[in-house]
RNA sequence: GCCCGGGUGGCGGAAUUGGCAGACGCGCUCGACUUAAGAUCGAGUUCCGAAAGGAAUGAGAGUUCGAUUCUCUCCCCGGGCACCA
């Protein structure tokens, strides 16, 4: 085992600056008059039973050196935390160990604070907040009810996701590949009555908005997938009864017209619609009762209704699992007619139409996709092409595959030779079609039938409806019950607490029952960062004075491209706010990331944030995984345990490991091996103080080691320790900002092997040293501050600049190239033009060497940089 | 299948308007110090070659005086989405 230096105590001196740090209240949020403001988050941790997580460490530092840099250059600095704690992993551990949730809940909050206590992070301790609080909960409530009076919290039964062993319904975001995100139970399909969050009414600017805040490119593209936003037509076919063209005695054969709508994006195509499909559940909608009273005389009702209930059963992935196999029925008795054609065409009912994109009815052309294509051939449908590539066309091919590809209309009557681009506008105009938008999204299904979550505050009155609990008497806190373990039957535990549930009905005073669905984990963290502006509000969510502070404290963006913003309508007033720079992982960008930012814009519509965006800035780190490369799991036994490092290699190590490992967005693997290269270098920073030698306080704790350098000069004259020093200046600031930490610490170290090859290291380049590596590494720049005679804290310390002056250097290194490749380096002065170059580098023995008899073809000159001179 | 990343020494990784490939660190080798080990300091460490020199950034082609960087074709790894019409 390695060991470590005995002069850096990092055990004693890590402990010392926390206590001092804290007692000073040095990162409280000061709120003072005007300036410039940072508001930095993280995302705050949950409450886990596993404690932290060196992962949380990676996040935390980086928006600690942010926060920390930003402080240096005169912000005011708002770097907040707090706790997550509702939701299945507390209440499943509750359950296991028969302890109460709020105890657990709360020996989790001591063990995560003494953790990021022991790492040294700037937080504003001031200001912690935990979503399991009722004092915290109430305004989750709160902003609930007025989703609900706004009619965007509603009740609607329908299929969801349930997992069968966590025994919850999921939201679509918490399904992975058909199985529970959670547990990894393959999920089923079940009926229940569910509250509901229309998110799908913000869909659009949750899309377009993107375009005014500076995230990372990857997390707009992910959320945008997400969403789906896709831009189509819908197109009337008429339906009609085969036998009223056989039959033509009865009035009840010939019903009323009717019709079907169906979603596409390839209006060109519709001369190609050989037939449509409808979703199962659609059908059943639309046909069932119409079957019944004979408006439609349907020849195999009964075939149909057995595949429909064939479908419901199938879960998510047997549903998946059968891919590309198509299935489905016809539905005999009625045909379809092709608006464009006037073609009658069959109905077929298919469960690859899904119930709940666009209208649930697709037309199908198979020549032109692939899932109609292989439906097609699977029950022997024609195939019509279409679309060529080439035009005219120049003879019919037998495709063995749909042409989804570009072209020129053909067998379209008056559009053959259209692109495919014009035709799409010209036929939807043609049969009357209007422009239409889809998106994937979908409502957010926001009760969960379990005991650990913020109660739902309605109460249900067979008189008057769900009607809101009044805000006088929120919150309505989760009641104390013996039994968390949640029910089969798919009702809350809650329900079970008949003195909890049976309420008066707020309205009529009649007797009514409280819901007892509780709200997902999600909800708590929807608002957090609102709440840590005001924590401790009694009146409001947030005060109106300090959102208005902090709301301010966006910085200036740099431009970011618009996006197609030119063409969309921008009628709102954009501004992205209260949060600065928001970093936190990639795992969240389609659940909490776009939840929150659902929630903020109706906040905004409200006019309680003035804000249309809640974050101008997102940024995300990459994973770290376990020696292997693989995920770090209690079950696999490779958690790195960070209390262990802290306690033996110390926080700035730690810290420093962290963001030197690799590229900060980009997964790394943890090697305990590597971390002494970290404790190395903090050691030499250390080592390099008792060099600087006109202080006292080394003098005279270290004189007896270091007599030898003492009688050195102490004049900053070497200039190659300049050069450097103003480079590190540019490469720290400049690496910092865009998230480069591992290059940043790297030119830290160059730097620090540059002093100490230098012959004397003067005050001010160490200094400053210390000075840009205070917020990598706070304890120990404190205490090597300290040592350099320093009374205030190195934190207070303004962040250094480079002086332009010594930018330049009077000496140019150039590269002479032969050929194209490296053969010898010329050290010329600055701005040597080309002519004195060529002369010195053609003199040089071995560029002569290269260049022999044969003539010189041509010279390629980079001033300062590079010759190359290309011969035969 | 589609959409994002990524592929460079024994390992983590540097290198951008195309211009010294391998910075910085880990590990390893040799040396100094030490009774010894560790720590520390010094030298070395892509491959082939004794050297001169040559080859090399997943594979192959192209553009260029010059390509890790740009273009095309393909392979592999990670992440996301997945019957979204």
């Amino acid at each position: 085992m390695k060991l470590l230096m005995r002069s850096y105590d990092h055990r004693k001196i890590e402990k010392k600056w926390q206590a001092k740090w804290e007692r000073g209240k040095c990162y409280h949020a000061k709120e003072g008059a005007g300036g410039k403001k940072f508001y930095a988050l993280i995302e705050f941790p949950y409450l886990s039973g596993d404690g932290l997580h060196v992962g949380h460490i990676r996040s935390n530092t980086a928006m600690d050196i942010i926060a920390r840099k930003r402080r240096a250059e005169g912000h005011e600095v708002l770097y907040p935390i707090g706790w997550d704690g509702f939701g299945l992993p507390t209440e499943n551990y509750a359950i296991k160990t028969g302890k109460s949730p709020v105890l657990v809940t709360k020996q989790n909050t001591n063990t995560f604070r003494r953790q990021l206590k022991s790492l040294g992070f700037s937080f504003d301790w001031s200001r912690e907040i935990n979503t399991t609080d009722p004092a915290y909960y109430k305004w989750t409530q709160w902003i609930f009810l007025q989703f609900f009076k706004d009619g965007l919290a509603y009740k609607k039964k329908q299929a969801i996701n349930w997992c069968p062993k966590d025994l919850i319904g999921l939201a679509n975001e918490e399904v992975v590949d058909g199985h529970c995100e959670r547990c990894g139970t393959p999920v089923e399909k079940r009926e229940k009555e569910q509250w509901m969050l229309a998110i799908t009414k913000y869909a659009d600017r949750l899309d377009k908005d993107l375009d005014t805040v500076d995230y990372l490119e990857r997390i707009k593209i992910q959320q945008r997938n997400w969403i789906g936003r896709s831009e189509g037509t819908q197109i009337k076919f008429e339906i009609r009864s085969t036998k009223s063209e056989t039959n033509s005695k009865s009035e009840i054969q010939r019903p009323k017209q009717e019709r079907i709508e169906v979603f596409t994006t390839r209006a060109d195509t519709l001369f190609g619609a050989t037939y449509i499909v409808l979703a199962p559940e659609i059908a059943n909608e639309k046909f069932k009762s119409k079957n019944e009273k004979s408006q439609f005389k349907i020849q195999n009702w009964g075939e149909v209704e057995k595949y429909i209930e064939q479908v419901k059963k199938k879960t998510e992935i047997q549903r998946t699992e059968e891919g590309k196999e198509k299935t489905g029925v016809e539905i005999k008795g009625i045909k379809a007619i092709n608006p464009a054609t006037k073609e009658e065409i069959p109905v077929w009912i298919a469960d690859y139409v899904l119930p709940d994109y666009g209208t649930g009815a697709i037309m199908a052309v198979p020549a032109h996709d692939e899932r109609d294509f292989q439906f097609a051939k699977k029950f022997n449908l024609p195939v019509r092409i279409v679309v060529c590539p080439e035009y005219p066309a120049p003879k019919c091919p037998v495709l063995d595959r749909a042409y989804i590809g570009p072209g020129h209309l053909v067998g379209s009557g008056t559009f053959d030779g259209l692109t495919n681009e014009e035709a799409k506008k010209k036929i939807a105009k043609a049969v009357g079609a209007k422009p239409v938008i889809s998106y994937k999204l979908r409502d957010w299904v926001f009760s969960r039938q379990r005991y650990w979550g913020e109660p739902i505050p309605l109460i249900h009155c067979d008189m008057c409806g769900y009607v809101p609990v009044a805000e006088k008497d929120l919150p309505v806190k989760l009641p104390v019950v013996k039994n968390y373990k949640p029910t089969a039957t798919g009702e809350s535990p809650l329900a079970a607490i008949t003195k909890w549930v049976t309420v008066k009905c707020p309205k009529c005073k009649g007797v009514a029952r409280r819901e007892t669905d509780t709200m997902p984990n999600w909800a708590g963290s929807s608002w957090y960062y609102l709440r840590y502006l005001d924590p401790k509000n009694k009146k409001e969510f947030v005060g109106k004075e300090k959102l208005a502070y902090w709301s301010h404290s966006s910085e200036k963006l740099p431009a970011i491209p618009l996006r197609g913003i030119s063409r969309r309508e921008t009628s709102y007033k954009l501004q992205a706010g209260p949060v600065s720079w928001y970093n936190g992982g990639m795992e969240h960008t389609t659940l909490h990331l776009l939840y929150s930012r659902f929630w903020h814009k109706f906040l905004y519509d409200k006019g309680f944030v003035s804000t249309s965006e809640p974050y101008a800035k997102r940024t995300s780190n990459g994973l770290i995984l376990a020696e292997g490369g693989v995920k770090m799991s209690k079950s696999k036994g490779n958690v790195i345990n960070p209390d262990e490092i802290v306690e033996r290699y110390g926080a700035d190590t730690l810290r420093i490991y962290e963001m030197f490992m690799g590229p900060f967005d980009q997964p790394v693997v943890w090697s305990t091996e590597s971390i002494i290269g970290s404790r190395r270098f903090l050691e030499r920073v250390w080592r390099l103080g008792e060099r600087v030698t006109e202080h006292r306080a080394w003098s005279t704790e270290h004189g007896a080691q270091n007599t030898e350098h003492r009688t050195r000069s102490t004049e900053a004259t070497d200039t190659t320790v300049q050069t450097a020093l103003h480079q590190t200046i540019k490469k720290v600031s400049e690496d910092i900002e865009t998230m480069r930490f591992n290059t940043a610490i790297s030119q830290l170290m160059i730097f620090t092997n540059a002093l100490e090859k230098a012959s004397a290291v003067s005050r001010e380049a160490y200094q400053t040293l210390l000075r840009l590596l205070a917020p990598f590494a706070p304890h120990v720049t404190e205490e090597l501050w300290g040592k350099c005679g320093k009374k205030q804290s190195i934190h207070t310390e303004s962040w250094p600049v480079v002086s332009s002056a010594l930018e330049g250097t009077a000496v140019a290194t150039i590269v002479i190239q032969v050929n194209g490749k490296k053969r010898a380096i010329l050290q010329l002065k600055n701005g040597a033009t080309e002519g004195e170059v060529r002369e010195a580098a053609t003199a040089l023995p071995e560029v002569k060497k290269w260049l022999g008899e044969s003539t010189i073809r041509k010279v390629i000159h980079l001033p300062n940089k590079l010759m190359n001179i290309v011969v035969d």
